[in-house]
RNA sequence: GGCCCGUUGGUGAAACGGUUAACACACAUGCCUUUCACGCAUGCAUUUAUGGGUUCAAAUCCCGUACGGGUCACCA
């Protein structure tokens, strides 16, 4: 048969050469060790954590190695493309501190020499490539429906054979030029099928950066190239577009590992250089007594947006997937918390093969610690924006007292052994709502839960006459609070109260205590006295005199 | 069913032929302390899914078994 004279029956008007192509995209002008990734993702919705976490690491490994990363757009899938899904895309990419500096920016737009980035609009490009393997006798039209494949299929179980369009089940293979020229003129759809030269019986192998080598039988199934509309599947566009591009590592998540094969003869028969391949295991959740991959549907943490809603800051999100990416990070970070995660240089060997277990307990300590080696002023910004969006009354709060909210998120703050009240932004209201007058309420406070607190209202009268002075430090404030104790028959010294509980109707942790309730409701709160500074005289008269009165 | 991957404590995991099997989270206890948190200290796998084999020596190498996962679409 005469392939070119087929290829140019199936694709007439595909013209340009794939020269025109190789010399269009150039080698890449870098550093010979650095990396060039991409982030390849469908436009089906928003990007599952996973996905992100892939993404996340692709761009650390190019930038750690002064390369390139970049987004492309995969909708060669025209069903599952959402409304705004690329700009969806990018957005989640962007509120994850992942900059597009190539690829897809926007819905419409590209940045970069090596686009279009939205493999919609590289139909040209793969049929081009699809032609040269009609011309090389490398691929041929397949006219069968879906019922003929459901036949094959059928019968490939009943005689237990191993599934799949190849050998002698590859019908069309054998159609010849004649046959084919009839049905096109008939009008029967084709797609457009590799004839795979491949031995199953033969084995090849994959160097994974991550899992090591693996073997597998040579791919002998004629896959689809190109779709009845002409529109590629993932596997040929990935080689095509990965080639073009000048990717040299493809991150992707290990479901793809079974495809190797096939990927693997796709770049010997196009004559494409091997990028090293890197399958990422996923990252699971535990459901009932099984584990399964973080689910889109099933799984509100699965989506970003769950983090800023709860208000977990992003970087200590980020943090977290450090730590399940690279088994070192962590150590890293606690000797090196003032650095920045760009310090880090990220190393495949340091990656696990299986996959973990997403820990939300282990992400929140992670973002307790992240949150308390920020400043005040930092703290506030971040509950000020938090605020904006979820919580009204705290921005309010937070934008007609800035200074004064600043303060009260410095308490036991800016020091070496910083507080950790909060993991995330939404726990800030709690902790400090009864510093704001507009929340205070202090009508139903409960001190049952000190030692002998029935003459609380005396304990609080005798305060404010006779030892409350705001100008009081620490010190002379602390000691008035013991006097108070010994005056109504409370251990001033905790020592001598722990070795004889008895003898006292209870200690100075009780008095003070009292004191912390009348003023903050709260039997747990951070250092008293600062609070009570930050309030001033007038607030904490005025609360102890609503509770006395 | 075929092919492929994985399996170390409650969790994430280190250790790539020789360590008391790191470290972190969680948990427990104690110390510190006006509460809580922080911090500090201690405890938490007689053993690396399991059965064999190789070796002076195995979590590490080999084989089998079990279990978990992936994949076998005109989805990605």
């Amino acid at each position: 048969m005469d392939y070119k004279k087929l290829a140019n029956m199936l694709y007439p008007n595909i013209n340009k050469s794939i020269n025109y192509y190789e010399e269009k995209y150039p080698e890449r002008d870098l550093p010979s060790n650095a990396i060039v990734t991409r982030f390849a993702p469908s436009p089906t919705g928003f990007v599952h954590m996973g996905s992100l976490r892939t993404a996340f690491i692709a761009k650390k490994i190019a930038e750690d190695t002064k390369g390139i990363f970049f987004l492309r757009i995969e909708d060669t899938d025209l069903k599952r493309s959402v409304d705004n899904g690329i700009q969806g895309i990018i957005d989640d990419l962007t509120n994850f501190n992942i900059e597009i500096k190539e690829g897809r920016i926007n819905q419409a737009e590209d940045k970069g020499i090596y686009g279009p980035y939205l493999q919609s609009e590289r139909k040209e490009i793969y049929q081009t490539f699809a032609k040269s393997l009609i011309e090389k006798n490398l691929a041929y039209p397949c006219f069968c429906s879906e019922d003929d494949l459901n036949e094959i299929r059928l019968n490939q179980e009943s005689r237990k054979e191993r599934l799949g369009y190849y050998g002698r089940y590859a019908k069309c293979r054998y159609l010849s030029y004649e046959e084919i020229e009839q049905k096109i003129i008939n009008g029967i759809s084709y797609t457009l099928r590799l004839k795979s030269p491949g031995n199953f019986n033969k084995k090849i192998s994959c160097q994974d950066l991550i899992k090591g080598k693996i073997d597998f039988p040579e791919n002998d199934l004629d896959i689809i190239l190109l779709k009845s509309d002409g529109i590629p599947l993932y596997h040929f566009a990935h080689v095509i577009d990965d080639h073009l591009m000048r990717v040299t590592h493809i991150l992707r998540g290990d479901e793809w590992l079974s495809s190797f094969p096939v990927h693997k003869q796709l770049f010997d028969l196009l004559n494409f250089e091997m990028p090293k391949y890197c399958h990422l295991a996923p990252v699971n959740k535990k459901d009932g007594d099984s584990i399964r991959k973080i689910s889109k549907r099933k799984d509100p943490e699965a989506a970003l947006s769950y983090y800023h809603e709860k208000g977990i800051p992003i970087k200590a999100v980020e943090l977290y997937l450090m730590t399940t990416a690279n088994s070192n990070f962590e150590e890293w970070l606690n000797q090196n918390s003032d650095k920045g995660i760009e310090k880090f240089k990220f190393d495949f060997k340091k990656m696990s093969a299986s996959g973990s277990l997403f820990d939300l307990e282990k992400l929140l300590n992670i973002s307790k610690n992240y949150i308390s080696r920020l400043t005040a002023k930092e703290v506030y910004l971040n509950v000020l924006e938090w605020s904006s969006i979820y919580d009204k009354e705290l921005y309010n709060l937070l934008n007609k007292y800035p200074e004064y909210s600043i303060n009260i998120l410095n308490i036991e703050r800016e020091q070496k052994k910083p507080r950790k009240d909060f993991a995330s932004w939404s726990e800030v209201k709690e902790n400090i709502w009864y510093m704001y007058d507009e929340l205070f309420n202090n009508e139903n406070i409960d001190f049952t839960k000190v030692n002998n607190s029935e003459n609380y209202k005396r304990i609080i009268n005798l305060y404010i006459e006779k030892y409350y002075d705001y100008n009081d430090d620490k010190e002379n404030w602390f000691l008035k609070i013991k006097q108070l104790s010994d005056e109504v028959g409370f251990a001033s010294d905790m020592k001598l109260y722990k070795e004889n509980p008895s003898n006292y109707k209870g200690s100075v942790a009780d008095i003070s205590n009292i004191l912390r309730l009348a003023i903050t409701t709260k039997d747990v709160s951070p250092d008293l006295f600062q609070i009570m500074k930050l309030l001033g005289a007038k607030k904490i008269i005025q609360r102890f005199e609503k509770i006395c009165k």
